[in-house]
DNA sequence: CTGTTAGCGCGTTCAA
DNA sequence: TTGAACGCGCTAACAG
């Protein structure tokens, strides 16, 4: 088999040099129609490719961008990196994928080998036990930049995208309340997290709104396991002002909340409503999917995730230019509640 | 910023020659302790680290293995990768990752990205309507070993891993025979592809061990769509011999045939019994699960055709000698039926 | 219009 | 034990 054909051996079956060649396969106007049309047509004839890895190696550029998430089986996530490898087809960037696992150890190692390989830029979303930041300390002093989503670690001098959930969440509970529903509850997730917090939040607002006083104990939050779950539910159905509606952190909480309302001989959709976040497409097929849920644009995210690096890496700065305020750019997205169709 | 040191840079700063640096990083035994110490330090010092890019480009070698799937917001597919992706990490390789949404043009568009970005190898599962393998050969042109797993090319000379679905069939008819079923009808896929054949095989075959005659009408096939499925079920439940079990060709169809017989007034699981094949992780949580399916085992096929695929690069064979009988690799795993504990 | 030269960062002879 | 020189494939600056 003969090894793949370079510009050099074109060079020297045509009897002409090398860069001669580069510039009439790149259309260069100052190469003559004759010679032009000789090497394009040879080149063709021998299959010649450029060998990309010498092209990236001398332009000090991958047109690859890094992509580390959590977990791909979560529909979230497989959602968010189709946007992610869409727009970056379109801009001619290829996509290296890791999984955390939601490890920090993994994550970390997922960095040291992006970083080896050279991509331009980083789209993460963070594994939820990561506490220590010095591997995107790491990234930043090695010039690679990083555009975080959803699971944004808590500094400020980042690039992001994000979803808000204050305001579906106020959606979500102002349906509630136009459905009838005047004790309302909510399994939060942990109080750390940020989402949680949105939720909150835009519970709260929502019942101000609507001029009902806010009462705390129906905000009951969840470690987000099953068992967990369970509790939470114990807890708000041993309320004496039992809610008739519940806003669950998300569809995985809502399906063991679920379950644990029909254990205990509650009718779904009569006694306990329930409205969700989307994360499962498959929610719709369950026995008693949410009547409704915040949406949060896995996709968009991720496609906005992209072209804000994009944005970061055809803008040629000098890779650290915070002097300009709006150097950080910080994308957030609205998320919003959608109604579904149960018959 | 000084843009990332290189051996040169340190060699420089030491009075060395560059070679003496590559050497002394690589723990030469040829080096002088004094001189290998005096490097390391200094490279420790200013953060060196090898230019990936530079070595990929002499080495003829990326470390790169190309995957390309169809969708990996299908579980099947986003464990099929966990495993991949897993498994190359262990063996240092990264994971450069392509989804053909099904379409056999951007399939082509991938793969040839891929040669472009010089992956070491490429583990694909095909698109639904490839019909054209003109790409592939073009792999094999240019010595890029690849491995097919799941969805395989109508192909003798190639590699790949595969899940045998008649085994499972046979465990699934013959546990609903066990049940006390009878008349069992099979929902299958279209006829052309290799799964659906393989059903139908282990259905017959199933039968025939019970010394049961195989019906034929008990066996439709649907185009997967909901539609399809509903025109099967309605096939199958207009017959004089209506059957009181179903095989369905997967999960999906199995959620609408579940629908489909709610709607039509059966009672699931003591009208209509059902048994799928997994895809969904979540169909555990829908209305009326199936009270079993054959399991596939994606993350494991992913893990040996990145195995497979792995033994290929480092046998560092001339990339083509299929003189031996055993150069393509097929390796078939069993699948099996998982009984579901329906409460 | 075309050729020559240099250099990207590294590993690897070959020679000292 | 070390250094000098070369090549990997390509682009670009400079020189005709």
């Amino acid at each position: 088999m003969p090894s793949a054909p370079t510009i050099k051996e074109i060079a020297r079956r045509l009897n002409i040099s090398a860069s001669t060649v580069s510039r009439a396969l790149h259309d260069h106007p100052s190469i003559g129609l004759r010679t032009k049309t000789r090497v394009q047509q040879l080149a063709a004839e021998l299959n010649y490719e450029p060998n990309q890895t010498a092209i990236f190696f001398q332009q000090r550029k991958t047109f690859t961008i890094g992509v580390i998430l959590p977990e791909l089986s979560e529909a979230f996530f497989s959602a968010a990196i189709s946007g992610i490898e869409d727009m970056a087809g379109r801009h001619q960037y290829s996509v290296l994928m890791g999984q955390s696992h939601d490890e920090e150890e993994r994550e970390k190692l997922i960095v040291s080998t992006m970083k080896k390989h050279r991509v331009d830029g980083l789209i993460i979303s963070i594994a939820k036990n990561t506490k220590d930041y010095s591997h995107f300390n790491m990234l930043r002093q090695a010039g690679i930049p990083t555009v975080f989503f959803d699971r944004i670690p808590n500094l400020t001098d980042i690039h992001y995208v994000a979803c808000d959930m204050v305001s579906g969440t106020v959606q979500a509970v102002k349906y509630l309340l136009g459905k009838g529903h005047r004790v309302i509850g909510m399994i939060n997730g942990p109080d750390k997290l940020l989402a949680s917090r949105q939720r909150e939040e835009g519970y709260i607002k929502a019942m101000q709104k609507h001029r009902l006083k806010y009462d705390p104990t129906l905000v009951v939050s969840s470690d987000l396991t099953k068992e967990g779950t369970d509790k939470a539910m114990k807890k708000l159905l041993s309320l004496k002002r039992k809610p008739t509606a519940i806003v669950a952190f998300n569809d995985y909480v809502a399906l063991d909340a679920v379950q644990f309302a029909v254990k205990n001989k509650y009718k779904v959709n009569e006694d306990l409503t329930f409205v969700s976040y989307a994360n499962l497409p498959m929610s719709h097929y369950t026995a008693f999917p949410p009547v409704a849920s915040v949406e949060q644009f896995p996709y968009i995210q991720g496609q906005r995730a992209t072209e804000t690096l994009l944005e970061i890496l055809t803008s040629n700065a000098p890779a650290d230019s915070p002097a300009s305020p709006d150097h950080w750019k910080k994308v957030i997205l609205e998320s919003q509640l959608m109604i579904h169709n149960v018959e």
